[in-house]
RNA sequence: GCGGGGGUUGCCGAGUCUGGUCAAAGGCGCAGGCUUCAGGAGCCUGUCCCGUAGGGGUUCGUGGGUUCAAAUCCCACCCCCCGCACCA
């Protein structure tokens, strides 16, 4: 009997470590042998086809995590699965060190913040002496380097170590230098102002990462409108809705706040004095004339400036002078606040008493409706807070009815007769337009403002500044959109479904201000004081993956590396003696460099999280088509969901974070790359689970052992049913996992490749109960489909099948579609529907069978049988018909009636089989069941403790007390069970 | 709010494009048996409900609809996850 056990590699105290200890052997012996023999290392070959992945460098703060082995993994077995099919593979690593968050990192190291430290220490695993030095953000960058350059290894990736680097090398910064000057050349670097949200402490923009509080707040425009006081004197209401100017009644101020009048670049300006403030870093000149309380401009008047009409100020306390101007005007109609303020002053005359005013102005004060919205009358602002019960303007839920009949009237709400040139337009379509030309018309202006506080994390409260002199990447460009559509539209994403993510990415994205004032990076060539942002210097690095390797081996020095060189190698442009005598690079050099960027260009693959979807991966795109012609545009994208930690996202600060390092000690890398690839595919968020990692710890020692038994037994020579059952099987495997690991369906491929086949190994040992030749064979095929997924337990195994080399690469099996035999494969699942059969019955009759009795169909049964499948494949079901047809045979119509009854019920059954089985069955013709049962009884009486005995319907000696053998249909034996 | 992806049997997760093969793959968990000195190991069997004969019943977010037939197609609704910019 075959039977595997796992007692291989126990050990006596802690048996998973046992399994752990010998698991890491083999994965450090196989991780020194590649090396050794270099077989990841690809330089040009012309005769091969090549193939180049790669993955995003990871940023350089921390240690990896298995967020990024997730994502790793899948392009190793992607690149591995391609370098079995014969393709030379390049798979390159970087790290990305440019950016504030290593300077930021390496500060709160320098001033002792206890959390991050203590943070370091405990979920990063930096020792106390190593710690001290990372006052400096190199020694940082360089100690988390090496660290995750062991993991990476460690996990047995398949990686080409001679073109690694760091983005603040010298030689890349050369690199990137060239790309900017290019780019900016070409007039996709433009220069532009552009809005942050500023700390005026740490003067730089505050990032959401770099917050105490206000965490996804953007700063929002409002637009002023310049309501006159004077000939000269201007009161700028800030709002959302400039449309409503139309229908405007009064102006509020609140009478407690501090309201300044100011030279705003050389217009007087009464405005409170946190806007003037505000204003200052919006790039207007502000020269503050006079401080005063708001009460001293309630009563009088203003004039609005489209209608011409005079319009008094009122006291309103609901007025936040911390918000934009601090000045608001009044439409009753359409906003709740403004009715609610005016009703409230007209309860209450006194309050206007107290400020010297006849309380009879209200009384000319009469709502003026301008929007028609459905589901509401005249004034929908009076309407809502009735229906809400709105009290006053102190009231929380005027902030709800603020808000719905903003929605309602923005989206739906079409302008009415008195709004001039804008009647009849609806509310959504027009705004844009309207702001512009009152701008134009010298009536608006804008301002922004924060619609909440934003907090830096050193505690001091932030502001809108715009910044002058920036520059940015203009990916508002409609020509450069359309080129990166063009690109996407040829080339492959995995999944489909992101390609319309990233064809609204494309659209959606504005222009990118590219350089920063901070942190680590390379200057903007032609700006001092710039550095270029994190996510603007890692968009065709790529291509230097190409020519690193020649850098580093002929000791190029950054100097040499000047504009012409570069375009020489990317471009093919210049002369080359001169290029060489200027720059000091050998001819040779040059054109070795030019040759390999042309050989591995353009990227094949690339895969990240899906993150990265609206950012990096788009800019990819975007720069590669506007540095690169076609031909070197990116081939194919790969997105793939984040990675969970038992069942949570992932934070240092929830103590949640599994670092690579880590999983792959405690559990191996053949088991770390199986549980997360296992996880996941498509752009499905991951999930990893301690326990799952462990399950798989223990399978794929059980996998081992299963192997190697069936390496170590001698395998008879025999090659019947089973084996050609075995090998069809096999063929179909070898194509589901060829294809979704094309598609780079990962889950499927795996799951597949060692699920699926091992089940198909356990049937055949089953039913065989010896190992074969085939057996073996069969094995070495399976470890074939499973190496780019457990690549050392494979290679192991392999080794002790005392196969050829590495089996890293070796041959990707190929489907062989002669080997595909229906026959044998309807008839083994005869036998599986036959057993499946008999449990049933033998579950029903609850006690153990004795004897079971199989009768297999007679002759004239597969006539009908075949006919009939027939009729119903070509979907003409006429029961009469077939009968007719079916008559003319004799022996047929002898027991005409039968036939007719075991029609109707083929066709009632015929629905149960699959179009394809049924097409198969049609191909094959009439199986000899009756042998093919006989062949199994063996096994069959094993499988069900009972003696079996096999009869066909039509035999005269049968034993058949309860009369079962009539129920015998093709395919289907009767059972009867004693 | 806008955009993208989803809701399947105890759990994870296929199946949905191309309607019938779907009570629905596979894995995990759970239960029973075997093996073992022992085992969080391995092997076998079972795992929606009912059934002393291979059968029947009720399921695939909710509610409708199309169809001989719907997890799969159409409509409406509810819920979950991700991204939304100077930041890696």
């Amino acid at each position: 009997m075959f039977s595997i056990d796992g007692k291989t590699f126990k050990n006596k105290e802690n048996k998973s470590e046992g399994n752990m200890e010998f698991l890491k052997k083999i994965e450090e012996k196989w991780q020194k042998a590649w090396e050794k023999a270099k077989i990841f290392e690809a330089d040009p070959n012309p005769k091969k086809q090549k193939f180049f992945v790669t993955f995003p460098y990871p940023y350089m703060n921390g240690p990896l995590h298995v967020g990024h082995a997730f994502t790793a993994s899948r392009i190793d077995v992607y690149a591995r699965f391609k370098r079995m099919q014969g393709y030379n593979v390049l798979f390159p690593w970087a790290w990305h060190w440019t950016g504030q968050p290593l300077m930021g990192a390496s500060e709160r190291v320098a001033k002792g913040d206890e959390e991050f430290i203590r943070i370091l220490k405990e979920v990063d695993g930096v020792p106390e002496n190593e710690l001290k030095k990372f006052v400096d953000p190199i020694y940082m960058a360089t100690y988390y380097t090496n660290e995750s350059r062991t993991a990476v290894k460690k996990l047995g990736l398949s990686i080409d170590w001679r073109r690694e680097f760091n983005t603040i090398m010298p030689t890349y910064q050369k690199f990137i230098k060239w790309q900017y000057e290019n780019l900016k050349e070409k007039g996709y670097v433009i220069r532009g102002t552009h809005p942050v949200i500023w700390c005026p402490h740490c003067k730089s923009p505050t990032g959401d990462h770099d917050r105490q509080e206000g965490v996804g707040v953007t700063p929002e425009e409002y637009t002023l409108i310049k309501f006159k006081l004077d000939e000269e004197t201007y009161l700028p209401a800030a709002t959302f809705r400039p449309e409503t100017i139309y229908g405007v009644t009064n102006i509020w101020i609140n009478p407690d706040a501090t309201y300044v009048k100011a030279l705003i670049n050389g217009e007087k300006w009464i405005i409170s004095e946190k806007a003037a403030e505000k204003l200052k870093e919006q790039l207007r000149k502000v020269d503050i004339k006079r401080k005063f309380k708001g009460r001293e401009l309630i009563g009088k008047t203003f004039e609005n400036p489209v209608t011409k009409e005079r319009m008094p100020i009122l006291p309103g306390w609901f007025v936040d002078p911390e918000q934009a101007t601090g000045v608001v005007y009044s439409v009753p109609a359409h906003a709740p606040y403004d009715w609610l303020a005016l009703k409230d002053l007209q309860e209450k005359p006194e309050i206007l008493q107290e400020f010297g005013l006849n309380p009879k102005i209200l009384e000319k004060i009469k709502p003026i409706s301008i929007i028609k919205v459905e589901g509401f009358g005249e004034y929908p602002a009076i309407e809502i807070t009735r229906k809400m019960g709105v009290r006053d303007q102190h009231d929380p839920k005027a902030e709800e009815a603020t808000k719905i009949i903003y929605k309602k009237e923005f989206h739906g709400g079409i302008l009415k007769e008195n709004c001039m040139e804008y009647a009849g337009k609806k509310v959504r379509d027009v705004k844009e337009q309207l702001i512009e030309d009152f701008k134009k018309r010298g009536i608006a202006d804008s301002m922004y403002d924060l619609p909440q506080p934003v907090i830096c994390r050193c505690l001091t409260p932030c502001i809108v500044k715009i910044l002058e002199d920036q520059w940015f990447l203009k990916y508002s460009d409609p020509k450069w959109k359309e080129k990166v559509k063009e690109a996407i539209k040829k080339m492959r994403i995995y999944p489909e479904t992101a390609t319309q993510w990233f064809l609204t990415v494309v659209d959606w994205l504005k222009d990118w201000a590219c350089a920063r004032r901070t942190g680590l990076g390379t200057q903007v060539p032609w700006s001092k004081g710039w550095i270029i942002e994190t996510l603007s210097d890692s968009t065709i690095y790529m291509a230097f993956y190409t020519i690193n390797k020649h850098i580093k081996k002929y000791k190029i020095k950054p100097e040499m590396l000047t504009k012409e060189v570069f375009n020489y190698i990317f471009y093919g442009k210049g002369k080359i003696n001169e290029i060489s005598s200027k720059s000091g690079i050998e001819k040779h050099i040059l054109e070795e460099m030019h040759n390999e960027f042309l050989y591995w260009y353009p990227v094949d693959l690339r895969v990240s999280a899906k993150e990265l979807v609206p950012n990096h991966l788009t800019f990819f795109l975007f720069h590669h088509t506007a540095l690169f012609p076609p031909k070197h545009w990116p081939k194919a994208i790969g997105v793939n969901g984040m990675l969970m930690i038992e069942g949570k996202q992932m934070h240092k600060s929830k103590g949640n974070f599994v670092t690579l390092k880590n999983a792959v000690e405690t559990y191996g890398a053949d088991a770390t790359r199986c549980t997360l690839l296992l996880g996941a595919e498509g752009m499905d968020d991951s999930d990893w689970r301690s326990g799952n990692v462990r399950d798989m710890q223990n399978k794929l020692q059980t996998l081992y052992n299963f192997a190697k038994k069936i390496i170590e037994e001698k395998g008879e020579n025999e090659r019947g049913h089973l084996e050609k059952w075995l090998i069809s099987i096999l063929q179909r495997r070898i194509k589901e996992v060829t294809e979704n690991l094309e598609k780079m369906k990962t889950r499927t491929a795996l799951e597949t490749a060692l699920f699926e086949v091992w089940n198909d190994i356990r049937w055949y040992i089953r039913r065989k109960e010896k190992t074969t030749k085939t057996l073996k064979e069969t094995l070495k095929m399976w470890l074939k489909l499973l190496t780019p997924f457990i690549p050392h337990i494979c290679e192991e195994l392999w080794s002790e099948l005392k196969g050829e080399g590495f089996i890293s690469i070796a041959e990707w099996p190929k489907i062989n579609e002669k080997l595909i035999d229906l026959e044998t494969e309807e008839k083994e699942n005869i036998i599986k529907g036959l057993i499946e059969d008999t449990a049933n019955i033998i579950k029903v009759m609850k006690k153990p069978p004795k004897k079971i009795f199989y009768y297999t169909a007679a002759e004239w049964k597969w006539k009908v049988y075949l006919k009939t499948l027939r009729r119903i494949k070509d979907g003409e079901i006429n029961i009469k018909k077939i009968i007719e047809e079916l008559a003319r045979d004799n022996e047929i119509k002898e027991k005409i009636k039968d036939a007719a009854k075991l029609i109707s019920k083929i066709t009632r059954e015929s629905s149960k089989i699959s179009e394809k089985r049924k097409e198969n069955i049609l191909k094959i013709g009439k199986i000899n069941e009756k042998e093919i049962i006989e062949d199994a009884k063996k096994f069959l009486e094993k499988k069900f403790h009972a003696e079996i005995e096999v009869y066909s319907e039509e035999d005269e000696k049968r034993y058949d007390p309860k009369l079962k053998a009539v129920q015998a249909m093709p395919c289907k034996p009767a059972i009867y069970i004693e």
